[in-house]
DNA sequence: AAAACGGGGGA
DNA sequence: TCCCCAGTTTT
C-alpha cells in the first residue's frame, strides 16, 4: 500500500472540514474587501476573536474605507486601538493608508510583494489579505498555520530558526489548492485556532489525523519544539580586592589556563568571607581600611560572576612577599598589563576615587 | 517566570 | 542576515 499522497488530499480535508466546522460570520466574513480584511488581520494579530469584534466594529463604522482611515487625525486612530496594544501597529496602519491613498490611488496592490510595501504588513499578513479577499493563491504561515504543519511533520526543529522557517513556507505553498484560496486561508487559521491548540489539541476531530506524524509521535504537544533555552545562566560571587599599600596595588597572577588564564587579577575572596580577617590572614598585614567601591555583574559565556569589590589600604607592604603569584604596581604600570575587563574597570574607578563608603 | 505572537529596525 | 523589541495573553 502507498502511503497517502498528503499533498494531493491535504487542502480537501481542511476544506472539507471547514465546511462544517468552520466559521463563517464574523464581521470581516461579511464584505470582504481587502480593506476590512486588512485591517481584521491587523488587529487578530495580536488579539483573540472575540475581543476584536467590538473593536473591529467600531472601527469600522469610524472609518468605512480607506479614505476615512487616511484623512483621520491619527490621535484618533490611536483611542480606536486603545486596549488593543501594540499600538506600533495601529501608527502603521495609518501611515499605510495614507500611502494607499496618495501612492497607490485608492487601490489595494494585486500581489504580495506589493502589499507588502506597505508598513506593518509582512508576507503571511500579504498572503492572508489577498489570498481571502481576491483569492489570490498565496499561502500564510502565522502562529497557527506554524502550529499545524509542525505537528503535522513532526517537525524537529524551532520554527524560530530561519531555515526551518523557510521549509515551512515551502511546505505551506505546496499545499496551498488553486481554488477556494481564500476559505483554505480562513480554514487553516481556524484548525489551528479550535482544534490544533497549543494545550490540548483535539485530534480526535481533526481531519488530518490519519497521518498527522504529530500524532503518530504519541506527543503531538511537543510540535512546534519550543525556544531552546539557553540553560539559565548560574550565578557566582566573588569579592575581589585592591589592597592598596604605598601607591600601590596588589596583583594576583591567573593560572595559565581556565578563566583568564595568565592575566593579572586581583585577590578574590569567598563573597561571604570578612575582608578584613581574610586579608589579614592570607596576607600577614594590619589593615588600615576597607572601602565599599560599586558592586557590578560580568557575564561570561556559561555563568554570570556578580563582583564586589573593596579597596583595603594596609599599614605596610610587608608580610606581603612578592613571589610569582602576587606583585605590587602601580595602577598606571597595572594599567599596561594583561588585565580581565572587570579588574580594568575596578582599578579605574579606584583612580577615580569613586568610593562609596568608609 | 517565560514563551508566544508578526513585523520593524538596528547591528 | 540575525537579533531584539513592543505589549499582552497563555502556559
Amino acid at each position: 500500500m502507498e502511503a497517502v499522497q498528503t499533498v494531493e488530499n491535504f487542502a480537501p480535508r481542511v476544506l472539507a472540514w471547514f465546511d462544517v466546522h468552520g466559521r463563517k460570520d464574523l464581521p470581516w466574513q461579511k464584505d470582504k474587501t481587502p480593506y476590512r480584511v486588512w485591517i481584521s488581520e491587523i488587529m487578530l494579530q495580536q488579539t483573540q476573536v472575540t475581543t476584536v469584534i467590538p473593536y473591529y466594529e467600531k472601527f469600522m463604522s469610524s472609518f468605512p474605507d480607506v479614505y476615512a482611515l487616511a484623512s483621520a487625525k491619527q490621535d484618533d486612530v490611536l483611542a480606536h486601538w486603545s486596549g488593543l496594544g501594540y499600538y506600533a501597529r495601529a501608527r502603521n496602519m495609518h501611515k499605510a493608508a495614507t500611502m494607499l491613498v496618495d501612492e497607490f490611488d485608492g487601490e489595494f496592490p494585486k500581489t504580495v510583494e506589493g502589499v507588502c510595501e506597505l508598513p506593518g504588513i509582512g508576507r503571511s499578513t500579504a498572503s492572508a489579505i489577498l489570498s481571502i479577499s481576491r483569492g489570490v493563491q498565496s499561502a500564510i504561515l502565522d502562529g497557527n498555520v506554524k502550529r499545524v504543519l509542525a505537528r503535522f511533520h513532526a517537525i524537529p526543529n524551532w520554527p524560530g530558526e530561519k531555515k526551518t522557517e523557510n521549509r515551512m513556507w515551502g511546505v505551506a505553498e505546496s499545499y496551498m489548492p488553486e481554488i477556494r484560496c481564500g476559505e483554505y486561508t480562513q480554514a487553516m487559521m481556524d484548525l489551528g485556532a479550535t482544534l490544533c491548540t497549543r494545550s490540548k489539541p483535539k485530534c480526535h476531530v481533526c481531519p488530518l489525523s490519519e497521518d498527522c506524524a504529530g500524532l503518530a509521535s504519541g506527543e503531538p504537544t511537543t510540535f512546534p519544539i519550543s525556544k531552546p533555552k539557553k540553560a539559565a545562566k548560574p550565578i557566582k560571587t566573588a569579592q575581589f580586592v585592591v589592597l592598596q599599600s604605598d601607591g600601590k596595588v596588589l596583583l594576583e597572577k591567573r593560572p595559565a589556563s581556565g578563566i583568564w588564564g595568565g592575566l593579572w587579577s586581583l585577590p578574590e575572596f569567598a563573597h561571604d568571607a570578612s575582608i578584613v580577617l581574610e586579608a589579614e590572614q592570607r596576607f600577614q598585614c594590619g589593615i588600615q581600611s576597607v572601602m565599599a567601591l560599586s558592586s557590578f555583574r560580568h557575564t561570561f559565556s556559561h555563568y554570570h560572576l556578580d563582583i564586589i569589590p573593596s579597596l583595603v589600604t594596609v599599614k605596610e607592604a610587608v608580610g606581603v612577599h612578592e613571589t610569582e603569584k602576587y606583585q605590587w604596581f602601580s595602577v598606571d604600570d597595572a594599567f599596561t598589563l594583561g588585565l580581565p575587563a572587570p579588574v580594568r574597570s575596578i582599578l579605574e574607578s579606584v583612580e577615580k576615587g569613586d568610593t562609596l563608603l568608609l
